[in-house]
DNA sequence: GCGACAG
DNA sequence: ATCTTGTCGC
């Protein structure tokens, strides 16, 4: 177990798939605490195709309500393109220094990309909540892999995600006639409490507001672009 | 060989 | 991911 350091980041993509067939044996996808949460953080990561730099934010909010309790971001150097199935390798090592600059342990992380519903059930979301050691909540837009039935039209409503006979996570309509987002288990948490968290967390838009406020944060410090390698912000 | 393909 | 005007609907 050591949860310090599980690998390097600087591999090719072979080694990282071979990695997360390694690291999945690790994945706990069930509920190892509360099921509800009082400090939900979300993740994510802005970038332009033409330029070598990503940036990475993580926006931990209380619930309910969402008022802002700390925000984190960093600037760091893309090391590994954007392969479907290996976007942690691209994505979490930005993911990871911002989580550094938090001063906040949140009781749980939205990560922007699927977690168990992955080819190799170990997505963006599992390898981060792995690494960390939190319980993480894998949320996408769009499927990677797995087929589903569209939910009902009225939020709230659900249906499986599945792949190869087994169910991978589920689609959710987060908001009332719009498309359904796809949520799954990230890491020390069960579907159920992820699709809870996730429907906890919807401000009445289809991107829950933990996330939207992420999103929003890395963009801006995207657009205001520059060489400020690293800012955090503490609030409260 | 032909599509599909998180962000 | 990002590039973008208009446009349909509540």
């Amino acid at each position: 177990m050591d949860s310090r350091r599980p690998h390097e980041w600087n591999v090719t993509p072979q080694e990282a798939i071979r990695l997360q067939q390694e690291l999945r044996a690790r994945l706990m996808a069930r509920d190892e605490g509360p099921t509800s949460f009082r400090t939900v953080a979300a993740m994510d990561v802005s970038y332009d195709k033409r330029s070598p730099w990503l940036f990475a934010a993580i926006v931990v909010v209380r619930l309910p309500g969402f008022q802002p309790v700390e925000t984190a971001t960093v600037q760091a150097r893309a090391r590994f393109p954007y392969v479907p199935g290996l976007l942690s390798f691209r994505e979490a090592p930005a993911g990871l220094e911002a989580w550094g600059r938090l001063r906040t342990r949140p009781d749980c992380l939205i990560c922007d990309g699927h977690g168990y519903a992955h080819p190799r059930r170990f997505g963006l979301a599992s390898h981060f909540g792995v690494w960390v050691d939190l319980p993480t909540i894998g949320f996408a837009k769009t499927v990677l892999v797995g087929r589903f039935e569209p939910p009902g039209m009225r939020q709230g409503s659900m249906t499986d995600l599945v792949d190869a006979g087994e169910v991978i996570g589920a689609a959710v309509r987060t908001r009332g006639g719009a498309g359904p987002v796809f949520v799954s288990v990230g890491h020390r948490i069960s579907l159920p409490t992820a699709v809870a968290t996730i429907l906890a967390c919807a401000a009445g838009y289809r991107i829950p507001e933990p996330v939207r406020q992420a999103h929003a944060l890395v963009n801006r410090l995207r657009k205001a672009g520059a060489e400020p390698a690293s800012t955090g912000t503490q609030i409260g």
